[in-house]
DNA sequence: TTGTATGCGTTATCAA
DNA sequence: TTGATAACGCATACAA
């Protein structure tokens, strides 16, 4: 492959001038620049990317910290789904930027994402859902590697982004309550996780500011899994007065709950009424397509690229938490009820 | 961040130990290597990927190109999963291997590829499901850039990878036929996709084995898309004899067939039986749940990546295309009928 | 407006 | 067993 001397040769400049050329910078004889583009057509020439990386000492490329799972087998998990929206969010703004995208697991090790970037492999760092480590987000502050986080993290003057879930369950909650219902119950996702206490705060924050409550036996932990949905349904089920309305803090546990609830031989909605969140790709098939919380997954990543780059710019951010809105997406599992008066 | 030349002084010893100690040379005395280590260890020394790309005319990292289909937004297709879990299989594998992977989208011009290979971004490149252009690979063949593709391609001479459409296809054939069905009908794929000539000639061969025949009525065209498959079931179910069962080529369609029959009145798998291919997320979630073929995956790109890696490190490989089986997953949408002998 | 010289951080060749 | 030195290909400060 052609280096720039080769073009320099072929154009009869000297190297400086192709890279004066090549960079755009001003003071190149439209004529020489002329030459010289020609020059570089004619070889196909195209800068060595390491080369320019030494120099520059930037490589023009982040790097995307996925989750461990990902490493694992094939799961339940919508995995697949939510990871390539956000992914694909991501992409499209780096590209855009000329930047390139390495994929890397997250190995949880502080040390390796160091040497990442004391490598000099990468200009800053994407980490999706890091949740459990705060302290290694900590000592990655310590680093100057700009990293920008998807999802919660509790560390403070950490730039993450993610979907606003207080908010989110906020309004699942006066949606249910517009419809009618006034006995709404809930199915929550494990404590440890961020976007779970997020989405019962909200839930409280409805139930209190509409004058409702949330008594114990309507207030069901789960495990996100279809089956801890199933079984946080059984005991919703035996709570008198039974709830009119279930909310499940994800898609899983609310196709698990719809299960429980028809195998008790209940309708759903006609008996009882579901809402998920996440809106994964079996939602509108199951029976009856299920109403629920879309997350702005694809605007995540983007968001989360757009904040990076700014970090790698250097420049100062203006907010270190944003939140963007989810979508309530409305299909068959919500019954109106007629309200008791 | 320290340079080898920080290891050196702090070691006492010159770069080029230092250089040997962290490539794993010979001849270095044990005592030295260990202060040299410690000195690595005590500077938290990583050496620079430019520079050592650079030196050594390779970026050790792949490019996986993805089809360009990957930059549109949210479609039915559930283009997710099935990337997500092609990566994963890749990911791995060059996880293992050190090498970086970079996502790269499918810009579809030569130049591209070219560029990418020459500034020597990366060593080689996967490309997932590069269908319909031969022309292209015939030149990236001239180069001499590696590369792998997963999918079927028209070029001589191309290391490829794939499900065995063709065996996958007669197989479900054979299965139809063991569950007492004669009248099999088959919706197709788009024909300018391998996988759907592999998938209708495997089709075709099982049928003729089997002393069947495939009647114009009873090969229908389709385009991949659920509404395809619906249109597809109406002329199928104005066919005279009706076929029993029905073999669409992927699930989509599948599950437009089955809306179809519904609609229509017809129970499936009781009134006629309905047999899918890709196996995605949805298809145990649909009623009936669907009986479909499984593709390899996770597999499908892990061994696209191991040849990559071989093709890179200059072996010859022993057959340049690979087909993976697939696998029958049988579910509710295939009813066993009596023979009629 | 253009060219010369130097260094980015490694690895590899050759001497010692 | 070790060290000096020369590339690798590019960008830039400085000189012309």
């Amino acid at each position: 492959m052609p280096t720039i001397h080769d073009v320099a040769k072929l154009a009869g400049v000297s190297r400086s001038t192709v890279s004066r050329v090549l960079n755009n910078r001003p003071g190149v004889h439209p004529k020489t620049r002329e030459r010289v583009l020609a020059a570089v057509r004619e070889l196909n020439y195209a800068p060595n990317f390491a080369a320019r990386a030494l120099k520059r000492q930037r490589a023009d490329a982040v790097g995307l910290i996925i989750p461990a799972s990902f490493r694992e087998p094939r799961s339940d998990e919508p995995r697949g789904y939510v990871l390539t929206e956000i992914i694909r969010g991501a992409y499209n703004f780096f590209t855009e930027q000329r930047l390139a995208l390495t994929l890397l697991d997250d190995q949880g090790t502080f040390r390796f994402y160091q040497a990442l970037f004391e490598r000099r492999q990468v200009d800053g760092l994407l980490f999706i859902d890091l949740e459990p480590d705060p302290h290694m987000v900590e000592r990655l502050k310590g680093l100057d590697v700009p990293f920008v986080v998807i999802g919660n993290v509790d560390a403070e003057d950490v730039v993450c982004v993610d979907v606003d879930n207080y908010e989110s369950s906020r309004r699942v909650v006066y949606y249910l309550y517009q419809m009618g219902h006034r006995r709404i119950a809930f199915i929550n996702g494990p404590q440890r996780r961020f976007a779970s206490r997020d989405r019962r705060a909200g839930v409280l924050a409805a139930v209190t500011e509409l004058g409702l409550s949330l008594p114990d036996a309507y207030d069901q932990p789960g495990d996100f899994s279809e089956r801890s949905g199933q079984k946080a349904m059984w005991r919703l089920l035996e709570a008198d007065p039974r709830p009119t309305a279930i909310y499940a803090m994800n898609d899983r546990m609310a196709i698990g709950a719809i299960r429980a609830a028809r195998d008790a031989g209940l309708r759903v909605p006609e008996d009882i009424s579901v809402v998920g969140f996440d809106d994964i790709p079996v939602a509108p098939y199951i029976r009856p397509p299920l109403t629920t919380v879309r997350q702005p997954l694809y605007e995540l990543g983007a968001a989360a690229a757009r904040l990076l780059v700014q970090r790698i710019a250097g420049q100062e951010l203006p907010s270190r938490r944003v939140l963007l809105p989810a979508l309530l997406v409305e299909r068959e599992s919500v019954r109106s009820l007629p309200t008791e008066a």
